[in-house]
Parts: structure tokens; C-alpha cells; sequence
DNA sequence: GGCCCGAGCCAC
DNA sequence: AAACGTGGCTCGGGCC
């Protein structure tokens, strides 16, 4: 636990980690269908579905209108007749309260206008402010924009919190229908050379959206000092929601913020914030910057307290902003030709598996489960799983039972890669016909870049070939050989697994024939035994069940449990350090990677302590040395022993599944991002760019006359990023179009 | 018509 | 009773 409020967090990140649990979210559901259910008036009613604090949009009247003909009609079967609906329509009604609500918020808001919040309309007290602005060596900063849009919304004001000299300013540029105002481009310059000054530290709540919206006004920020977004998810990664005023409504006593800090939308709904009187935009813009800098300083006296996580910020985190927004900006080139094309073909293909499915199943939605469930189960009686499902899995399954499996599963992949990407992609395209999808650095609990709008980083390999690089540019793609295996290697500390890579082995090849007991020569490539131990160890590192394992391997239980029991055997430092890593989260309730990342499970405790203590009487009872594979039908195990163990065995087996996993590839994580700040450092100088990445591989952008020596130079970025003790590979491949490239050995070099 | 969720599936 | 970790997107279908 990072922060010391002990009680409160332990709240906060039960309740989060809860947040990811389904069961929880069933529960939840439930018990809002029970007070629905119970409400007695129509106004309960509507407050129970909907939440008295979501009335904002012209959606709710929509709902408001259909619940008023629901009462009219008696769907709703409640006994308030519409003529007492006061008279008005439910609508109004709403319409009414909706108003009142956010009146109320905003008079409370101007109301609580602090002395120390200053509006600059003139010259004069902008050349005031500049002045102040000389003697901070750091200050809070915010911008206002049309909306959030990077690449098309622009700045309408901003705000500073000058901490030394102890006020806070709005300063509008663009608001419509308000007071005198300065403008944009006088604005900018004037604090140009406090926001491009490195040395002048700046503090933000989600610095890369500012930075990009500086960007839109011809700006490069420098000298990022913090960002409380960023350090929130390092502090507390289980953090439900890092939006600022959430989080100054939930820790805000914590650092002088009674009550609840509205968010834009709970004030001024869908409004543009150009509309928003200059009043109330210097209290809500003000409080922004305000809180920002006061939830820093709150933060630097939990990071100062742990050293390893100020580091990780420090060092990792907070640089990476930079990459991120350069990813971001520079975009990814489509060639929409060749999707065109690739489309059209795609179609072709589909038209014709379409019509042998028609021909097989009738006019269904090949689309919906549930229509392709009644026919496959109901009309055609093919043998169900309990399930029913339509997986792939149960289709392929299914293949030799009915001709029309085979189409269909190819009718799945046409779809997905057409729907999902090929069709997808060129709809993406922003004003400069480019790709700008948004990189998240703190979106995943592992430490993982996340990606979206679009993905980047789950297109299929047929989908990647629409990216290409532009004219006299090349796209290379460095990627981490058996990153994991190898942290695993370091990590564990085990001198057999270590073996291989220290000798210029294959991993799997060297595990095969150990652990089958049979010669390397019978091991080699593309061998059933390198086949097993790749997935064997997939298993080990994920904490695949002994029940997943015997399926995926098509083996029975019992052998894939000899199997990794035979695993172990040969690496036991491994084994240790799977089980040091179960006692460590035992007793700490988190784990840590390499580079001092952490991943919280609170509460896991008390669970794993009951877990190992029935798991021991179990033991007992049936004079065995571990809780049998059996567990759930074993008749040997007493009845109220099988009921306590059964309640935690799940929860406490997923969280130990969750920390092994988590101390791996949350260190590979870490270091990727140690490589893209090597890569960043070497590419800028260049005039190259970082592209993107996808988790173990690192995309660039670089012109067509770079060198061998240079592409070398560039692996070594990638390789000095990990400090671990066995031998760390990259494989790097040159291309124009992703995907379709030639390895650097291939490429006729230039130079 | 938008929101939400599950099923299914893509990546590493 | 549940069986593999981390994500995000599309679709159908239920909701109002």
C-alpha cells in the first residue's frame, strides 16, 4: 500500500479491484433491479434507472417521453395515473430538474469564487502575471479547448496557478458572447518562453492532451515536472477513475479540498466551453490548475516516501509523455489503394461463402450466436456443449458434423478482417490522411502501453499491410527476442534455464530435451517435443490450469501435471520462484517488477491465509503432500472443508496467477519503455520518429538512406534497455509496407 | 437512437 | 465450481 491512509485506500482499491470482478457487477445489476422494482413513484423510479445525476442530454428527454407513454399505457404498472404527473409533461418535468440541479451546482460554484482567483482580461494584468511568472520555478498549467478533439478543437483559454506567488488565473482567448478578452496568439507568445523552457518546471493533469492542443497553436511544451494523472496510476494502478475532479472529490481532504469537485459535464453538460461565462470559467478553469498542484504536492510526499516509485516516475514514466504525443502525432500512412482493393476482394470472397451458408443454415444472421445457436442446436441437433456456444473452438469441434462449419469459420475470419480492420481502418484517416490512434502509457495494470481509436496493436498480420511508410521514408520494426522467457531466466536465477541463452541455444529446444529426457537432435524445430515445452512454458508463466494445459496439448490431466511436475523437477530455481512470489504477495499484497513497478491486490491476505490453511487440513485428511487435481470431485475430502475451500480456491488462485504474470510482463514492460527513451534520445537527433509499439516490438519511422551501422545503433537502444543476466536478442526487420519486410542481413543497404 | 453488456476474436 | 495473463473493437440484442 503506497499511500498512508490506510483505511481509506484499502476502501478505494477493494472497491476497484471489485470493479473488475463480473460477479460483483451481477450483484450490482441486481440489486438495481430490486430498487426499481421497489421504487413507488414514477420520479423513483426513473431516479433508480438512470441516477438522479445523469440528467443532462436531449437522450434523457427521449427516455423521459417514452417513460411518460410507459406510465400512460401502464406498462410500467405503477399507480400514478399521468394527469398527476403535475400537470405537465414528464419531459418538462425532467427538463425542470435537470436545470435546477445545475443551477444549484453553478450558484454554488460562483459562490465559492477563493480571492485568489483572477480572470486576466488586460494587457496590463497579463504583463502583471508575466512578471509573477519569473519567480516560479514551477507552475501549474491547463488549457481550455473547444472540445477534445487534438486534431481539430482549439485553445479558448488557459489557466496558471503560480504557487509562489499564491494565486490563479484564467486567462480566456476565445470565449464567445463574454467580456474583453486577449488574444490567443498574444497570450501564447507572452508565455511562450515560461511553457518551452525546460528548466521551468510545469505540472499538468493529463499533460499530453495540452501538449498536443499547444501543438495545434504552433507550440512545443518542454519540461514536463509532473503529471498527477500519470502519477495517480503509479501510486494507486486499481485507480477507478483518474479524472482530476474525481480525484479531489475522493482524496480532496487530503490536501484542503472539502466536498465534491464537479466535472465539466456534471456543470455544463455537452456545452462547448467557448459558451461558458467568463465567471464561472475562471472558477471551474482556476480550481483546475489549483487542484492540479495541490494533488502534486500531495503525491510527492507519498512518491518521497518510496524511493523506487519516485524513480519509476521519474525516470520512466513522466519522460515518456513526450514519446507518447511524438507516437501519437506522427500517425501511421494508409494505403487506402490497396485497402480499397484488398476490400473489394475481401468482399468477393465473402459473397460466395455467404451463399453456401444460406444454402446450409437459410437466411440467418451469420452474425448473431444466438440465431446460429437454434439453428446448429436446435434445427440441425448437432451435439451442444452445456454452453451452447459458437466459438470457434466448438465449431471446429463441430467441423466433421455438418458441411457448413467449414464455411463458417471462414465466413468468421472474412468478417472480422474486413469489419474490424480493412474496412475500419481507412475511416480513421484525420484531416492529413493519416492514422492518429492515442497510445496510453498508464491504461494497463502490467505497465503495458495500451492503444486505441484504432488499435494498433492487435491488427492480424493481413490487416498490418495496409500501413505503409511514406515516399523516401521506412518503417522499421525492432522487436525483443523471447523477451519473457528471458526475464524469467534473470529473475528465477535458475542456472539450467539460464543455459541456453548463455550458450546460443534455442530455449525451447534445450527445455525439450531435458525435460522429455530424449536427444536435442529430436527437439529441433517444428518437433511435437519444442511444440509441447513452448506451450509448457506459456503455461508456467501465465499459470495455465493442469485442465487448459491437457487441452491445449490434447493429453489427459494427469500428463500435463507429470509434464510440469517434470519441468519443475529440472528447474526448481523456476518452481521457487513462482512460489516465492506467491508468499511474497501473501504477506505484502502486491508484487513489484524488475524496475520497481508495483501491482496491488488488497485484501488478498486474509483470503490466501485461509486458503493455505484449509489447503493443509485438506492435506491432512487425505494423507497427501498437495490439494489432489480432483479437488471439486474428489469424495475423499469433507464436506465443509470442500465449501470453505471452494469460496476463496478461485479468487486466491487468480491473484497469484495475476502476480506471476504481472512481475513478468510488467518488466518487460518496463523495459520497453526503457528502450523507447533510449530510442527517442537517438531518433530526435536524427529527425526520425517513433511510430509505436506493440508490447515486445518497437515501430520507427526513418528515412530510406539510413545505414546497417545506423540500424545497429539502433538495436543497441533496444538491447542496453535491459540490465538483465543473460543475453538480451533483437530481431529488426526493414520495410516499406508493415509487415512485408526483409531482415536487416536482407536489405540492400544504400550506403 | 444511444447506452450497456456479453460473445467472440484480434494482438502480445 | 472452474479451468490463461494483458488489452481493445465489432456485433447483436436488450434496455429505455
Amino acid at each position: 500500500m503506497e499511500l498512508n491512509f490506510d483505511g481509506l485506500m484499502k476502501t478505494m482499491e477493494k472497491a476497484a479491484l471489485s470493479e473488475r470482478g463480473a460477479a460483483e457487477r451481477v450483484k450490482e445489476a441486481q440489486g438495481k433491479k430490486a430498487r426499481v422494482k421497489a421504487a413507488t413513484s414514477w420520479e423513483d423510479r426513473w431516479k433508480q434507472i438512470f441516477g438522479m445525476s445523469k440528467f443532462k442530454s436531449g437522450l434523457d428527454r427521449q427516455r423521459a417521453e417514452r417513460v411518460k407513454a410507459a406510465v400512460e399505457n401502464g406498462v410500467l404498472g405503477m399507480d400514478v395515473p399521468p394527469e398527476k404527473i403535475t400537470g405537465k409533461l414528464v419531459s418538462e418535468k425532467f427538463r425542470e430538474l435537470e436545470l435546477a440541479e445545475k443551477n444549484e451546482k453553478i450558484a454554488k460554484l460562483l459562490k465559492s469564487k477563493p480571492d485568489n482567483y483572477r480572470l486576466i482580461q488586460t494587457e496590463d494584468q497579463f504583463k502583471a502575471l508575466l512578471a509573477d511568472l519569473r519567480h516560479e520555478p514551477a507552475f501549474a498549467f491547463d488549457t481550455e479547448t473547444t472540445g477534445v478533439d487534438v486534431y481539430q478543437d482549439v485553445i479558448v483559454g488557459v489557466s496558471l496557478t503560480l504557487p509562489r506567488a499564491g494565486y490563479h488565473v484564467y486567462i480566456p482567448v476565445a470565449h464567445n458572447n463574454a467580456g474583453p478578452q486577449l488574444r490567443r496568439s498574444y497570450v501564447l507568445n507572452g508565455l511562450k518562453r515560461y511553457l518551452t523552457d525546460p528548466t521551468v518546471g510545469k505540472v499538468l493533469h493529463n499533460a499530453k492532451f495540452d501538449i498536443h492542443m499547444l501543438l495545434r497553436h504552433g507550440m512545443r511544451m518542454r519540461g514536463l515536472a509532473h503529471d498527477t494523472m500519470i502519477a495517480m496510476k503509479i501510486l494507486n494502478e486499481n485507480e477507478p477513475s483518474v479524472a482530476l475532479k474525481n480525484l479531489a472529490t475522493r482524496y480532496g481532504k487530503f490536501f484542503g479540498f472539502d466536498g465534491e469537485s464537479h466535472t465539466f459535464e456534471d456543470l455544463f453538460g455537452k456545452a462547448c466551453f467557448a459558451d461558458v461565462p467568463l465567471d464561472m470559467a475562471l472558477i471551474y478553469a482556476a480550481k483546475d490548475t489549483h487542484l492540479t498542484w495541490e494533488l502534486y504536492k500531495w503525491q510527492m510526499e507519498h512518491l518521497t516516501k518510496r524511493e523506487d516509485l519516485l524513480k519509476l516516475y521519474r525516470e520512466l514514466e513522466n519522460p515518456l509523455v513526450d514519446i507518447c504525443v511524438e507516437m501519437e502525432q506522427t500517425g501511421f500512412a494508409v494505403d487506402t489503394a490497396f485497402a480499397q482493393e484488398y476490400g473489394e476482394e475481401l468482399k468477393g470472397e465473402l459473397a460466395e461463402v455467404e451463399k453456401t451458408l444460406v444454402a446450409h443454415f437459410g437466411e440467418i444472421n451469420f452474425n448473431s450466436p444466438a440465431q446460429l445457436a437454434e439453428v446448429l442446436y436446435d434445427r440441425l441437433g448437432l451435439p451442444q456443449g452445456k454452453e451452447r456456444s459458437t466459438d470457434v473452438k466448438t465449431l471446429k469441434g463441430l467441423k466433421g458434423r455438418h458441411p457448413g462449419i467449414e464455411p463458417l469459420l471462414k465466413y468468421r475470419e472474412l468478417t472480422k478482417l474486413l469489419g474490424t480492420y480493412v474496412e475500419a481502418l481507412p475511416h480513421q484517416l484525420k484531416a492529413d490522411g493519416r492514422i492518429h490512434g492515442s497510445f496510453n502509457q498508464v491504461a494497463t495494470v502490467t505497465g503495458r502501453f495500451a492503444s486505441r481509436e484504432p488499435n494498433l496493436q492487435n491488427l492480424p498480420p493481413r490487416a498490418r499491410r495496409l500501413i505503409v511508410a511514406p515516399k523516401g521514408w521506412l518503417l522499421l520494426g525492432i522487436d525483443f527476442s523471447q523477451i519473457e522467457p528471458r526475464i524469467l531466466a534473470h529473475m528465477s536465477g535458475d542456472p539450467h534455464f539460464r543455459e541456453p541463452y548463455l550458450k546460443g541455444e534455442d530455449l525451447y529446444s534445450t527445455l525439450a530435451a531435458r525435460v522429455f529426457k530424449v536427444p536435442l537432435s529430436e527437439c529441433g524445430d517444428g518437433s511435437k517435443y519444442r511444440k509441447m515445452m513452448k506451450i509448457g512454458l506459456l503455461a508456467v508463466m501465465y499459470g495455465t490450469s493442469m485442465f487448459t494445459l491437457s487441452e491445449q496439448l490434447g493429453i489427459s490431466v494427469e500428463e500435463a501435471h507429470r509434464f510440469i511436475e517434470g519441468f519443475y523437477d529440472e528447474y526448481p530455481d523456476v518452481y521457487a520462484f513462482i512460489k516465492d512470489t506467491w508468499e511474497f504477495v501473501k504477506k505484502n499484497e502486491y508484487v513489484a517488477t524488475l524496475y520497481g513497478r508495483k501491482r496491488r491486490f488488497p485484501g488478498h491476505r486474509e483470503q490466501a491465509i485461509v486458503y493455505d490453511q484449509l489447503a493443509a487440513k485438506i492435506c491432512k485428511a487425505l494423507g497427501t503432500e498437495r490439494v489432489p487435481l480432483d479437488f471439486w470431485s474428489n469424495k475423499g475430502i469433507p464436506k465443509d472443508l470442500k465449501r470453505k475451500f471452494g469460496a476463496v480456491k478461485g479468487e486466491v488462485e487468480r491473484v497469484r496467477r495475476m502476480a506471476v504474470n504481472a512481475r513478468i510482463q510488467g518488466t518487460a514492460a518496463d523495459i520497453m519503455k526503457r528502450a523507447l527513451l533510449n530510442l527517442y534520445e537517438y531518433t530526435r537527433a536524427r529527425g526520425w520518429k517513433i511510430n509505436g509499439t506493440v508490447h515486445d516490438e518497437a515501430l520507427l519511422l526513418v528515412r530510406d538512406t539510413i545505414t546497417l551501422a545506423e540500424v545497429e545503433e539502433l538495436e543497441a537502444c533496444m538491447v542496453r534497455a535491459a540490465e538483465l543476466e543473460v543475453p538480451v536478442k533483437v530481431d529488426t526487420e526493414i520495410m516499406a509496407r508493415w509487415g512485408d519486410g526483409v531482415k536487416k542481413g536482407e536489405y540492400k543497404w544504400v550506403a
